[in-house]
DNA sequence: GTGAAAGCGCTAACAA
DNA sequence: TTGTTAGCGCTTTCAC
């Protein structure tokens, strides 16, 4: 007899529905040996012997059997998937962290399912409810800010969580990111010390950049300079949202000689808009994005902006998810990756 | 007795693992049902009395219970998990589709599982190994290219699969896209159309991008047009290599007066190439894109592009899938979006 | 409308 | 090193 109970040899009769897929049962059996020796063999080849080993590899060559990986996450209770939430991709900041998250995790076996959650706090609930009922073995969720519910949910899940692209002594499990207040404050030192004085900013609707702005007029107040004007714009921010901002400062007349723009994208809103206007960036109007995207170094002047090393927060954020869930202990929870200014032509 | 053998009241014992999680079961037993009756609570609530409902329902409020989709993905053969493979996310033209994918599957109650490929069919085929060990109920793919063993795989596994950006005429199963051949034919005729002679193309160095590049060839000599001028730079296209490809252009001292370009980001660096050097665009040059991202309409000179409705292609890839995965048959598998021509002012 | 039984395909625990 | 047993948490089948 095998182990479930046919008879040597004979045809299994399946009494429920089965998907007539190969699965490891008939692997096993075409190897001759126990279906969990098959497993071992696919799953942890050093602990069977070679020739074990041949004949199962023979068998699933044969029958070009694909591990059901449903199966094993139930059994295993280790999924192999973490579970990503974003505002949105869409011309986003965030797709280098995204990029970088599903490629480091793809190198350990994991893989990435992404959600939307379009700035929205209560999509972003009931994505965490529908990530959740999946049991991934991680969640990375961009941003700190969840509602109270959302929050105790992810707690009672008890799935690692690293939280990204910000910072809180209050994490609710791990956390990459950088001071958000800091960026917002270097750049208006930054835009003083270059000999700017009259600081506007454009700002898209979120969180963060609200936190960003609040800082930089803060500081702008501290150095003794002008109110800083503000224009806010919906996220997620566009090349014609920045367009509009900078028509929208100059119709109202705004005396204005440099710009923070919370997006890259943005920015290049802003520069477009002065060049169509004949106003000299950055002899008349210095301009500093937030992001340093791909082609912020190769824009014409060239972009100043604050440069975050997004791949580097899904790299590290993909560390923790992968110590954790292979049992490590991971040291630090908390890692501040920074930010940097690039200098370039725009200011 | 309790239909797990549990004596009614008594504390189950788990005689292995278990994450301790609240179950189906522990619902049940609260609620004073069976399990399965549970079950139809959640799933199939016209299925059952008001009293059960609400029974039930106090009992997941009370216990913050979140169904196992894992476990109901191997029990019902249904995983509400739909795989898409882009080749990269950064700064790509797919994003449009993959969001109005993201959205209308999670409108149907389906969640995405994204992966990219890297534009290298070896990690495509790897992919497509572990995305099929997740037994998604649907997968859709960017372009019709894969390796023979890949598309052996992906009919063997039986799930359905939406191919999408092409058109062929022999698709492993449905079809989302248009035609490459057709746009850079009508590219070409549209800058001929405008009274440019001298054309060249910038393309990436991609499959897709090559046909347009070869259609838009064909065309100019079929118009009677001098030979056009290639460059290939490589895939993910990027501002930077835009403004090297003109240089290289330039330098060698191309005469042309329109430059086609695989995307609109290769535009703005042609662009920005051009205005960097006085080269007054669209005077001295015409330009097109290709893909009418966010910006391109808003650019100064607005880019003028091919119009892709990436999001359309997103939205109907899910509607295909899902009608195939509630059991509907699809009528018609193959769809040609087709595309457009933007005229604006780079041409 | 409700429930008992069986099992989806796999692996942890324990035994030999 | 290999195998037996017993589930993981859910849903299908079939009966009432």
């Amino acid at each position: 007899m095998t182990s479930d109970g046919v008879k040597d040899g004979e045809t299994p009769r399946r009494s429920r529905r089965g998907s007539g897929a190969v699965t490891l049962h008939d692997v096993a059996r075409i190897a001759g040996v126990a279906p969990i020796t098959a497993s071992r063999a696919v799953n942890t080849p050093t602990q069977v012997s070679a020739e074990v080993l041949r004949k199962v590899s023979d068998a699933i060559a044969r029958t070009g059997y694909v591990p059901n990986r449903t199966a094993g996450a139930l059994a295993s209770a280790r999924s192999r998937l973490i579970a990503a939430v974003v505002p949105t991709i869409a011309g986003s900041v965030f797709l280098a962290s995204v990029q970088a998250l599903t490629e480091t995790l793809a190198a350990s076996g994991y893989q990435l399912m992404l959600g939307q959650s379009g700035y929205d706090p209560q999509r972003e609930d009931a994505l965490l409810e529908a990530i959740i009922g999946r049991r991934p073995d991680g969640i990375v969720l961009t941003g700190i800010l969840h509602t109270p519910e959302g929050r105790r949910r992810l707690v009672a899940a008890g799935i690692p969580v690293v939280e990204t692209w910000d910072l809180t002594p209050t994490p609710i499990d791990m956390l990459v990111g950088f001071s958000h207040v800091d960026v917002g404050r270097r750049v208006a030192e930054h835009l003083h010390g270059r000999g700017r004085r009259r600081l506007a900013i454009v700002s898209g609707d979120d969180e963060r950049a609200r936190r960003r702005e609040d800082a930089f007029a803060s500081a702008a107040q501290a150095l003794g300079l002008p109110e800083v004007r503000h224009v806010i714009v919906p996220a997620p921010t566009t090349l014609r949202s920045g367009r509009a901002a900078l028509s929208e400062l100059l119709q109202a007349g705004a005396d204005v000689d440099a710009v923070f723009c919370s997006s890259d994208m943005l920015a290049l809103g802003v520069i477009t808009e002065a060049q169509s206007r004949g106003l000299a960036v950055p002899e008349a109007l210095a301009v500093i994005g937030f992001g340093d995207l791909e082609f912020a170094a190769d824009l014409h002047p060239a972009l100043s902006t604050v440069r975050i090393n997004g791949a580097e927060i899904g790299r590290q954020a993909a560390r923790f998810i992968v110590e954790r869930a292979e049992g490590r202990p991971v040291e630090s929870r908390i890692v501040d990756i920074g930010f940097s200014i690039a200098e370039r032509e725009s200011v």
